[in-house]
RNA sequence: CGGGACGUGGCGCAGCCUGGUAGCGCACCGCCUUUGGGUGGCGGGGGUCCCCGGUUCGAAUCCGGGCGUCCCGACCA
C-alpha cells in the first residue's frame, strides 16, 4: 500500500497553523548566500541557507526560529491524528536508569550514551522509549478493564550514531513521536496497529509528502511484524523494491523476487573442468566463457559461529548479508588463509564441487534451477556444467539482493528500485518487553497475561528535510502548504512611514484575523532584490510584493511558489481572495 | 570500525609545493547613492592561520602526534 502526496477522496486535510504572524524586521533569521561547504543532501543546503538550522557538532543542529516554525507545524499534525486515535500525550524523561534496559537485554548497545550519576548508579540517554512505558504498564495496569491503552508523547532520543550523515537526515539527537499500544490479545493489537496504520497515513498525506509504506525487517526492535514509511528522495539511505501499481512494496533488506531464468542449454553429464588462467572476478569469467553473469555461481566464503559457509549466488546478485544472517547468525568474511586451508584455493577459483564436509553449502534458491560454471577448488581452473543435487549438495535459500527489473513474488510485474528517506516505521511487539518487565494483568477469569504491545514512531525533522528533498527549484525550497513556517509572506517596499507600509499593516491583520500565518517582511534599508531572493529561498507558498506600483489603484501582486507564477488580485477585498487563492493550491 | 578529503576573520575560498608583508568575494560598521530581482561608490573594523610538540635566525607554509568536520564503505528502532 502507497499514496502519493495528493488527498485522498474524503479526506479533508486542514492545515496545522500556529496562529502567530510575525514582523520580520528584529527577528532572528540567518539567512546564507552560499551552500555551507560541508553540505552534499539539497535539504542540508536548503535548511541551512534557509535559516532553518544551524551545526552544532556532527550529528547535533540547533533548530532556528524559522525551522522551528516547521516543526511545531508537523508536531501539530501528529497530535490531532494521534489524539484522533484515541492515543493520549505524556512525556517520559530523557534520562533513564540503566537496570530497566539491563531487563530487556537492550543494555550496552553500542548507540547508547552511558554515564553514571554522582552516586554511582548506572544511566543510559533514552534511544527509545519501550522499556520505560512498559516499566509504568507493569505499573499502572492490572485489569483487563484497563486494556486497550494507546500513549504517545513528542521527546528527544539520544543516539550514538558512528556515522552522522546527510545534514538532519541521520543525527545523534533527535525529536521523535513515539507511541505505543498496550493490548489484551493479538486480536487488539491487530486493531491498535491498524487503527495506526490508518493515522500515519493522513499524517504524511497531511504533511505534503509522496510516501510509500512497506515491509521492513523487525531489526533491533523486535516483535513479529513490521512496516516502515519511506519518502522518495535521492537523499534516502534506505532502497525500497516496488512495483509500479503498488501491488508489491518492500524495504530491499528483505525484498524478494521472482529472477528471470537464463537460457541454459542442456547440462553436461558431468561438469568439466576448463583452465581460466588469471581470471578472477565475475566480470572477467563473463567476458572469458562469453556467457552471461547468470549462469555463472559467484561463491562467497563466510564464517559463521558454527563455522565455515560457502553461499553460492548467481554472477548477476549480490550476496545479502541480512538475508544471510537469518540463516546462520553472525558472521564474517574469511580471511584468505582460511579459504586456502578449506578450499585450497583462491577465492577467484572457489567451488562447492569436492568439499570434505567442513564446509556449509548454502545456495541461493535460483541455483537450483539449471546448471552453472563455479571456480574448481583449483587455482586457474573452473568447472562447467555443475548441477545442485547431482554434483554437490546444499541448503537452499533465498540469500540474495533483489534486481530492478525482476518480477514481484505477488504477481510478477517488474520490481523498480527506488532511494528512500525512513519517514517512520510501526512494528508489532508482542510480548518481548512486556514479558521482562513483567508488564501483566488480570483477565475475566483471574488469570495473568502478558500485556501485548506495539510500537509506532515518526520522525518530524525527518518529514521536514524529506519535504524539502521533494520540493525544490533552483531559487529555494517550496514548502507543501501544510508545513510551510508561513502561510503567506509578505514583501514590503517601503519604509516605515510610507503608504506601502500602512496598508500592509492592515493586511497583515486581515490576513491573520482569516487563519493564516503571515510573513511581513518589513526590514528597512534592504533592496527589494535581496527581499524576494530570500522569499523565494524560504518558500512559502504565497508571496505578496506590496511596493509604489501597488497603490492606490493596485492591483496586488501574488506569486505562487511552486511554478513561481504570478496571480494580480484586486486591493478590493484582496484578503478574502487570498485566502481563496491560498485554499485552491496544493 | 576500514578508506579518502578537508581545517586560514561570521560564510565561501586563495596563499602552503618553493619558510620571511595573511589576502580575495560576501557579510559587518560609517558616509553618500539606490528603492520592483542579492544597487553602486568611498572609507573602516575584525583573524590564537584547529591544538600540542619539533626543525629553523624565522613556520599558515616543513616534520611528528592529537582533535574536529565531511564523503565512500561497514553499521543503523
Amino acid at each position: 500500500m502507497s499514496r502519493d502526496g495528493g488527498t485522498p477522496d474524503g479526506w479533508r486535510v486542514p492545515q496545522a497553523p500556529l496562529g502567530s504572524s510575525w514582523r520580520l524586521s528584529g527577528r532572528l533569521w540567518p539567512t546564507q548566500r552560499e551552500d555551507p561547504a560541508d553540505a552534499e543532501a539539497v535539504s542540508h543546503k536548503l535548511a541551512v541557507r534557509a535559516g532553518l538550522v544551524r551545526q552544532l557538532a556532527a550529528g547535533l543542529y540547533t533548530i532556528m526560529p524559522m525551522g522551528l516554525r516547521v516543526l511545531k507545524r508537523v508536531e501539530r499534525i501528529m497530535r490531532e491524528e494521534m489524539d484522533r486515535i484515541g492515543a493520549q500525550e505524556m512525556l517520559m524523561p530523557i534520562m533513564q536508569p540503566a537496570d530497566i534496559w539491563e531487563a530487556t537485554g537492550r543494555y550496552g548497545l553500542a548507540e547508547q550514551y552511558r554515564f553514571e550519576d554522582r552516586s554511582g548508579r548506572p544511566m543510559v540517554l533514552g534511544m527509545t522509549h519501550e522499556e520505560i512505558i512498559t516499566w509504568h504498564a507493569a505499573r499502572e495496569i492490572r485489569s483487563y478493564r484497563e486494556l486497550p491503552q494507546m500513549w504517545y508523547q513528542i521527546q528527544t532520543k539520544e543516539r550514538d550514531e558512528p556515522r552522522p550523515k546527510a545534514g538532519m537526515l541521520r543525527v545523534r539527537e533527535f525529536v521523535m513521536k513515539d507511541s505505543y499500544s498496550l493490548d489484551r490479545d493479538e486480536a487488539g493489537l491487530e486493531a491498535s496497529y491498524a487503527a495506526h496504520s490508518d493515522a500515519y497515513a493522513r499524517i504524511f498525506d497531511r504533511s505534503g509528502l509522496v510516501w510509500y509504506r512497506v515491509e521492513s525487517d523487525v531489526g533491533m526492535m523486535g516483535g513479529s511484524g513490521a512496516h516502515e514509511y519511506m519518502a522518495p528522495s535521492p537523499a534516502g539511505e534506505d532502497v525500497i523494491a516496488r512495483t509500479a501499481d503498488d501491488s508489491y512494496a518492500a524495504n530491499v533488506e528483505l525484498a524478494r523476487s521472482v529472477a528471470r531464468d537464463p537460457d541454459f542449454g542442456a547440462a553436461p553429464a558431468a561438469p568439466e573442468e576448463f583452465a581460466t588462467p588469471g581470471i578472477g572476478t565475475i566480470e572477467e569469467l563473463s567476458a572469458f566463457t562469453g556467457l552471461e553473469p547468470a549462469r555463472l555461481a559467484k561463491s562467497v566464503v563466510v564464517v559463521a559461529d558454527s563455522g565455515p559457509v560457502l553461499c553460492l549466488v548467481r554472477g548477476e546478485h549480490q550476496l545479502h548479508e541480512k538475508k544471510l544472517a537469518h540463516i546462520v547468525g553472525h558472521h564474517r568474511a574469511a580471511h584468505p588463509e582460511e579459504i586456502q586451508e578449506w578450499f585450497g584455493a583462491e577465492p577467484g577459483s572457489l567451488g562447492p564441487v569436492g568439499l570434505d564436509g567442513r564446509v556449509r553449502v548454502i545456495a541461493d534458491e535460483t541455483i537450483a534451477r539449471g546448471h552453472y560454471v563455479t571456480g574448481a577448488n583449483r587455482d586457474g581452473f573452473h568447472l562447467r556444467g555443475v548441477v545442485l543435487g547431482r554434483d554437490f549438495q546444499a541448503e537452499t535459500a533465498d540469500i540474495r539482493t533483489v534486481l530492478a527489473g525482476e518480477g514481484s513474488p505477488v504477481d510478477g510485474r517488474p520490481i523498480e528500485l527506488v532511494p528512500v528517506i525512513e519517514v517512520g516505521n510501526i512494528f508489532k511487539l508482542g510480548t518481548k518487553y512486556s514479558d521482562p518487565l513483567g508488564a501483566r494483568y488480570l483477565d475475566q477469569d483471574g488469570r495473568e497475561h502478558a500485556i501485548v504491545m506495539g510500537s509506532y514512531g515518526i520522525g518530524p525533522a525527518r518529514i521536514a528535510m524529506a519535504a524539502i528533498e521533494q520540493g525544490h527549484d533552483e531559487h529555494g525550497i517550496i514548502w507543501p502548504r501544510a508545513i510551510a513556517p508561513f502561510d503567506v509572506h509578505m514583501v514590503l517596499i517601503g519604509d516605515a512611514e510610507s503608504p506601502q507600509a500602512e496598508y500592509a499593516g492592515r493586511l497583515y491583520e486581515q490576513l491573520s484575523g482569516l487563519g493564516l500565518d503571515v510573513l511581513l517582511d518589513d526590514r528597512e534599508g534592504m533592496s527589494p532584490g535581496e527581499k524576494f531572493v530570500e522569499a523565494e529561498l524560504l518558500g512559502c507558498p504565497l508571496r505578496i510584493t506590496i511596493g509604489r506600483r501597488t497603490l492606490p489603484e493596485g492591483p496586488l501582486e501574488v506569486q505562487v511558489r511552486r511554478g513561481r507564477e504570478r496571480r494580480d488580485v484586486p486591493l478590493e477585498g484582496a484578503a478574502y481572495a487570498i485566502h481563496r487563492l491560498w485554499l485552491s493550491i496544493g
